[in-house]
DNA sequence: CAAATATACGCACGATCGTCTATATTGTTC
DNA sequence: GAACAATATAGACGATCGTGCGTATATTTG
């Protein structure tokens, strides 16, 4: 083993596909090679290990998902940027059991402590990331005024967590294509180079005959 | 014990918290202040106690997201119907960890085994109440002819995923709200009585001056 | 009433869990 | 070369896991 590296490099794998709860210190050692209380020793306890999982999983979305579309101007360019990279990822088979973090949000959100908050924080900061584009996108006059960023970041990052899912559960990537064309046509929809929004039906049915 | 009904109420709720494999038929046992052996029995195997929650897990969603919009007519109306009662149903706490099945869902989408696959085969069940609804829309006229029914029921699937995800990682409910609206808007945006899709910015910037 | 079935209990099994202690082997630094 | 921190090992601990077996009660069925 070359320490920490080594083992967080398999632990994501594993956690990925078995969560982080299902994480073992002892199945772990299995597939190193090496002894239970090696692993144990690294990290001190079990809910370390799940931590130091967590981080690295951080830093592999960071560098696969938004690393990529920091070449792209800040706002809508990165945003449409931050949409194909994460789609790209869901294909790439990064993590053997698809996105850590989604399946890590999904199982840790009713468990009380320190695992789950920092999963809560890694992701408030990917909402982050998308709502401080949108924002940056309307600063600069690609999207529109009336645009409300928080909803718009919701209904983005719906479509790639759904995307993992259809992929991950029904082994069928359709979703990841019907989450990159939907990705897609949110941002055109609300860009100010759009025309204004049509009336819709519910608002014209309410003008009557 | 009034044998397994009373078992799997429980069981429900705290496979919403823990998760389907946290699950444990000695925690149960504890919770129902029972002895161990006496749940096991009731069952056979972890695994049958697993499916039986995830069926009864399946008779509450029907309950309370299809049932409600049986009232309203298939198609157009039904899929609004769906759209408000899944939303009522995150709010209602219906669970006490949130959607049994999005988290069982993401939860067992790696590990192979029947339980996986029968989680699988409601969440098709439940595309396939979506597809269905938007296909028998699109025959009555109320939705348009260009319309893709999978990519739709993918995109408003999509919307209650996150809710419920915003609502039990992050505690906060305003992701409900963003998916009432976004699912809304959704069908309003391809109702047959709106006005044609407006040609988009991408295509209208490819035009040209 | 007798037979049968469902529900419950108590106890024990092997396995695995996270954790701990004591010790050996490194590689680096003074 | 000595001192030291990091990395590895072996072995054991109490707890809990899923799973069995034998048995007692309670309800239903004949």
């Amino acid at each position: 083993m070359r320490s920490r590296a080594a083992v967080l490099e398999r632990s994501v794998q594993m956690a990925s596909r078995d969560g982080l709860e299902g994480l073992t210190i002892g199945a772990l050692a299995t597939e190193l090679e090496v002894h239970k209380s090696s692993v144990f020793a690294l990290f001190g306890s079990k809910e370390e290990l799940q931590l130091a999982t967590l981080a690295a999983a951080r830093a592999i979305l960071i560098d696969h998902v938004i690393a990529p579309a920091l070449t792209s101007r800040e706002g809508l360019p990165r945003l449409s940027a931050i949409g194909e990279s994460w789609c790209d990822y869901f294909l790439s088979d990064v993590f053997a059991g698809g996105c850590f973090l989604c399946a890590a949000s999904m199982e840790m959100d009713g468990r009380p402590g320190p695992v789950r908050d920092a999963v809560a924080a890694v992701m408030r900061e990917w909402i982050g990331v998308l709502s401080s584009n949108i924002e940056a996108a309307m600063a600069a006059g690609d999207l529109r005024g009336d645009v409300l960023p928080a909803a718009m970041a919701f209904r983005l990052n719906a479509l790639g967590m759904a995307a993992n899912w259809q992929r991950q559960l029904l082994h069928d990537r359709a979703g990841i294509e019907h989450a990159r064309l939907a990705w897609r046509a949110e941002l055109d929809r609300h860009s100010a180079t759009s025309p204004p929004r049509t009336r819709t039906a519910r608002e014209v049915a309410k003008l009557g005959p």
